[in-house]
DNA sequence: GTCTATACAGAGATAGAC
DNA sequence: GTCTATCTCTGTATAGAC
């Protein structure tokens, strides 16, 4: 019997690795298309064909296409835990906040699935009733916050902002428009990289110069 | 001769006048559309319902979807130059650079369309083909640029961003997914506002203290 | 120019053999 | 579980009468 239980048990099997693994290459074809062209500019015929597939087995996998690309989010989401799980331990709250800009920037410069929906696609809908979605995002949105919190006690990051309004601005840098447009207008991802990340922390006003009206 | 010119010349005529007014009334709820459901989730019919004539009826004054659009996306163009026509001169470029980003947040929160054009929408495509919408916006980037130009001289505005980042941050708030993040989590789109153009203007670091890395 | 009715295409989803 | 072939629905666009 624990001889039987080696083989059969220890392990996911071959038949469900392969499983495994044609769902991950799935989720992962769709990431990507999901950020190349959008939730609804993208086709399920697409993702199979990317995967190398026929569609009617992607369906044996996923239910319909919001399905899968919910899963292609959370992947997303699950990919931002591993990258702050990664951070080194000696680096200070506003590092870890500099690094996480840095890395949703280059996300969006990478045309990988934004962290963030599109305003008004369907897929927003869809993610409302997901509730593992949530839970990642919720997850990530806590550890976030107490930087943040952290950093804002130390004088570091403003005070008139609450925590909750600085973490949806950096979050928001990962769908932000200013990308695409000043790629459009011919400039280095480089610079464009340097630049979204001086605006977003300095802002647009001189440093000494008056506040707001 | 000239009496006749006075009666058929002189103004568009009652049916042209009529013709006008439709076909001002469908790109104002093509627009409408546009900033509530995106490009790709509106629907040909559902403009037509809207303005109450038929889907066939709307094909005789725009070629297609496309065509459409673009006029609407046009239609907000012109609204913004008739905004900054209209801002009294006695204002300095640094309030003028703020009421123009206080309008262009304003215009998101009331779900109206977006300046700019989703990421990857067919929309963005479609634009980029069209010489009116990129003349009307050459000219409004023209002018704000000049604002930002004297903004930075007077050293109002941070110098070491090239004056064309500073007016793409700007015009980019008109699509910032931090409005929506907010906004689903329970916020007054008054504290919305002016948190935006806080974090815009003034940015996420402490003032006094330590620059980027 | 406006309508009703319809053609046409694309994409999501499924049936049924293997 | 995977495939080929097909269904079905939705949405763009057009034909043709008035």
């Amino acid at each position: 019997m624990g001889r039987m239980n080696q083989l059969t048990q220890p392990r996911p099997s071959f038949k469900a690795q392969m499983h495994q693994a044609r769902e991950d290459a799935i989720v992962a074809a769709t990431s990507r298309l999901l950020g190349e062209k959008g939730f609804e500019t993208m086709t399920v015929d697409e993702v199979a064909a990317a995967v190398g597939i026929a569609k009617a087995s992607l369906y044996k996998h996923f239910a319909g296409k919001d399905d899968l690309c919910a899963a292609a989010m959370v992947h997303v989401v699950a990919r931002l835990q591993r990258f702050l799980d990664a951070l080194p331990d000696e680096l200070g709250p506003v590092q870890r906040l500099q690094a996480l800009l840095h890395w949703l920037l280059q996300l969006q410069l990478g045309d990988e699935t934004p962290l963030l929906p599109e305003r008004n696609s369907a897929l927003a809908q869809t993610l409302r009733g997901c509730d593992l979605y949530h839970a990642c995002m919720q997850e990530v949105s806590a550890r976030i916050l107490a930087w943040i919190a952290q950093a804002q006690a130390a004088g570091q990051l403003r005070r008139e902002l609450p925590p909750e309004v600085i973490l949806c601005a950096r979050l928001a840098r990962a769908a932000d428009p200013m990308l695409p447009l000043l790629r459009e207008r011919g400039h280095d991802d480089a610079d464009i990289l340097a630049w979204a990340m001086d605006s977003c922390l300095g802002g647009l006003v001189a440093r000494p110069a008056a506040m707001l009206t």
